[in-house]
DNA sequence: TCATAATGACAATTATTCTTTACATTAAGT
DNA sequence: ACTTAATGTAAAGAATAATTGTCATTATGA
């Protein structure tokens, strides 16, 4: 799976500290998703969602491998 | 965190084990989501929208205390 | 009414997420 | 050039996801 969390930090100008405390988890959290270390839980992806405004799908995409 | 898997599943007529097979799971796992035991990630999530159609927003809405 | 399908639930196990703490590296601003 | 902010990485631990196997209960179709 990948995904264009950055991108959309940049859209806000948000770090990932932020980002982090704007969906109540920790900046090493948001570091190991957004450099595709781990698969967040799907409640994770609607917050996200959500704080920048698009869809899930905009977000996140699923890969040939997933 | 709650779902509409249910209602997807009526709308196409599958069973669990269809939507299991669909998406690469145990029926055991799919109805552990549908009953709201376990949070899917994300992957799980996406490849749902994408068998039913919709968007993961249609099947999963956060609640307040999520 | 009955047989079968579908669903719900549980236990044990393994894999993964996410946290916390900490440190290294890179980027940014002056 | 230097200081600070931001990001990347790692280890250890707790909690949860997902699997497999199994059994009970409910729903469905004939």
């Amino acid at each position: 799976m990948k995904n264009t969390i950055k991108v959309e930090r940049a859209r806000k100008n948000w770090t990932q500290e932020d980002l982090a405390r704007e969906i109540g988890i920790s900046r090493q959290s948001v570091n190991s998703i957004e450099t595709g270390k781990f698969v967040p839980s799907t409640v994770l992806a609607l917050k996200m969602a959500k704080v920048f405004g698009v869809d899930v799908e905009l977000i996140f995409q699923l890969e040939d491998q997933d």
